[in-house]
DNA sequence: GTCAACATTCTTGTATACAAGAATAACATG
DNA sequence: CATGTTATTCTTGTATACAAGAATGTTGAC
């Protein structure tokens, strides 16, 4: 465990932007969030730099830190990525994947599958989640995996919803196993373009909520 | 310009790391580095925890950051990360380039050409990373062209040497020439291979480079 | 001479103090 | 009453002070 608390309120800010206590545009005051977590302005100052680094908060001059929810564009130029992303994972593993990783890729399958059947979509996410990472580590590529396991987190909290909408678990689901029979086949370009197709799909989905709750308003 | 002197450390930092003047494995000494540019120790540990953000420095509580160049595997493994990357640009620009777009990397090619009949290899540099430039940006996914030139300049300090190789220049010219070609063509999966070869190759280069000077020692 | 225990020094991590620019409020003027 | 100007307050950015763990040097026992 840490000693640093910087580092653990890095974590407590960035759970405070993705629960949306911290919402888009708000300012992050350095003296009420040191009041908050107890501590001096200086660790609270490191964990934003930190965050703005990975540019989940921006920083102007003498003006301080802003929350920054990527729009729109952003978002589905976020979604696209990850589906690059993950289609040069699947690519990359249909040549390397080891049978130890397949039978690994096959439980999670099962593990989807099974909360498909109870129909629990938060069940499924995790599991899901876990399929994706085995994906990445299935590329053999330490530092792609590294990557792709940065955006998937910072794409969570939107990608959470659209497992709700009618038929899209099933679906999922079925595309998990074209993707691993893909993988078993060793077709390095039929696994990219399922996967990509596979993540694609998730970003269209997520627009269509979009401009519907705009819509709404 | 901005005035945080912070900002301005986290550059000279990157750039001490990059000019290898701090070495591998090397402590980053606050006291020292923030007598170097005569500012306090923090804005000095405010870089720090930048760099360690993007990975250039890791840190160890209560010992300090220490330079972190990647070893030969992890370099290999970015190479073949920046590859898929650009493969990943390169068919996104395939079907959605602008006749502008295009034209301009006609010119940024002819640039390349120009140089490489000079026989410069900084120029001829130079001007490649322009043209890579203009693919990233041709994606039309601003996000994935940031995330692009974030590791094209993690990777350039070792991009560098493996241009001055016999043959190099006028083999990467060749492939230019064949990416464009296949852009107007509007060939995504070619344009997507013949970039991915084209850095690949840079790491395999690169890769020779380096077990060629191991085996001097 | 070697090794272990202890004391000292050094460095990081955090808190506080101070400087300076930005936001805001008060005020004067038309 | 509106608006431009000035004064005040507030917040950030930087420097310094202090606390605590790590590295190092010293001393004593064997």
């Amino acid at each position: 465990m840490t000693i640093r608390s910087a580092d653990r309120i890095t974590k407590e800010l960035e759970h405070l932007v993705f629960t949306g206590e911290l919402g888009d545009g708000e300012r992050l005051d350095e003296i009420k969030l040191a009041k908050r977590f107890g501590v001096s302005r200086t660790p609270v100052r490191e964990a934003i730099q930190k965050l703005a680094t990975s540019g989940l908060v921006t920083q102007e001059p003498r003006r301080g830190a802003f929350v920054r929810q990527p729009g729109p564009v952003e978002l589905m130029e976020m979604f696209e990525a990850m589906a690059e992303l993950e289609a040069s994972c699947g690519r990359l593993a249909a040549s390397r994947v080891s049978d130890d990783a397949l039978v690994q890729l096959q439980i999670a399958n099962d593990k989807c599958q099974a909360a498909l059947d109870q129909g629990d979509p938060d069940l499924y996410y995790q599991e899901n989640e876990h399929f994706h990472h085995l994906i990445y580590k299935a590329s053999g590529n330490g530092f792609l995996e590294q990557e792709a396991q940065k955006l998937h987190r910072r794409l969570k909290p939107f990608r959470r919803v659209q497992l709700h909408l009618r038929g899209r678990m099933k679906q999922s689901m079925c595309e998990h196993r074209d993707i691993v029979t893909a993988l078993i086949d060793g077709d390095g370009d039929r696994v990219a373009n399922t996967l990509r197709d596979h993540i694609a799909i998730q970003g269209e989905k997520f627009h269509h909520l979009m401009t519907n709750l705009k819509s709404d308003t």
